[in-house]
DNA sequence: CAGATATGTCAATATGACTGACATAAACTT
DNA sequence: AAGTTTATGTCAGTCATATTGACATATCTG
């Protein structure tokens, strides 16, 4: 197959570096997490991209199409915090969505200019199919966890989190570290 | 400020939407989970990103730069297996890491077909400079963590990887699975 | 009414991905 | 030795998603 030995890792072309951090005070790289995050991640949304390819979609419209059934009456200009994306951007992929009636608009009822978002029925199954996918891998990496290990899986996603500037959803989301647990559902 | 009072989050138009499964027999949603991979890798990459963008570099360099830094002897073939992308996409990224010197090319041993990839001095040093953030962030999250919650960490990314056609470099990094923790340094 | 705000849209551009086709060199097969 | 396969590189065209800049419209606020 290749004449590559794998199991002499020390001396094989392949083998990972080990090395000492480069500068003194440095920490020591996390190696093992940074690339473990890359390919957790890569595999996690893999799931979804193979059911939005059926639809015609790609991974813009699984951002909005979710956040919108999450965060019902979500603004345009809250959905662009929440994705770092401009107007323009998310221009195209939400007419799409609002084309096809997976989204609606209505408008605010204290501001006018407001266009607050809604997912439809077909919005909401399509979410919960993608969900589904997530969530059963999710499942599947927590199985046998210990409460407090799977406790400390959720601390530590949200410690990866940047504080200084948190939109509006991110604060709901984040809101749940002081609170009790049920208050996520 | 705004309009939007957040402590009432269970009025308030931006409130997360708590439902049931919509299917009986399907898992409930991990929704706590699935935005927090989603905020968390956001952030994570964001840091390399502003680094990147000083050096013309995009993520995709990155990603090329880090698994040959990382994996020493790297095939074209092997890092085509680990990004999941096309020759002719890895192509134009290659090319502009070799111009720049922060990669250099030696053919194979055994098959001089082969072009086997190292990172320069040049190269290693950018690496490390994203690592560094990388991991700071990692260290921050995982401050005061017990040495089983950390170990649950790295057990539950592991978990979240598809199983089933690993690559190369994959097999690598779940071969720890099995290993003393020595393994991985 | 004047100005600011929320949203939408047109145009041009960049990045990073894709498919398909073809070229070269080296290895393997018969 | 000839023929086939493999590893890599490259040309050409396309697509999805992002960008900046400019401008339009409706609505709110002072």
């Amino acid at each position: 197959m290749t004449d590559i030995n794998f199991k002499d890792r020390s001396s094989g072309p392949l083998a990972a570096a080990a090395e000492p951090p480069a500068e003194p005070g440095a920490a020591t790289p996390r190696w093992d997490i940074i690339e473990l995050l890359f390919f957790a991640y890569r595999d996690f949304v893999g799931d979804a991209d193979h059911v939005l390819e059926a639809f015609g979609f790609g991974r813009a419209h699984h951002r909005v199409i979710h956040f919108v059934h999450r965060y019902p009456g979500l603004k345009v200009a809250d959905l662009l915090d929440v994705l770092r994306i401009t107007k323009q951007s998310l221009g195209r992929v939400l007419k799409q969505l609002l084309d096809e009636a997976y989204i609606v608009q209505k408008a605010g009822d204290s501001d006018r200019r407001q266009r607050l978002l809604f997912a439809t029925a077909k919005g909401e199954a399509l979410v919960a199919k993608l969900a589904g996918l997530q969530t059963d891998r999710i499942n599947r990496a927590l199985a046998g966890f210990a409460p407090g290990e799977a406790e400390a899986v959720g601390r530590f996603l949200r410690g990866m989190i940047d504080r200084d500037d948190p939109d509006k959803v991110l604060e709901i989301i984040l809101q749940a570290d002081g609170a009790s647990a049920k208050d996520r559902r």
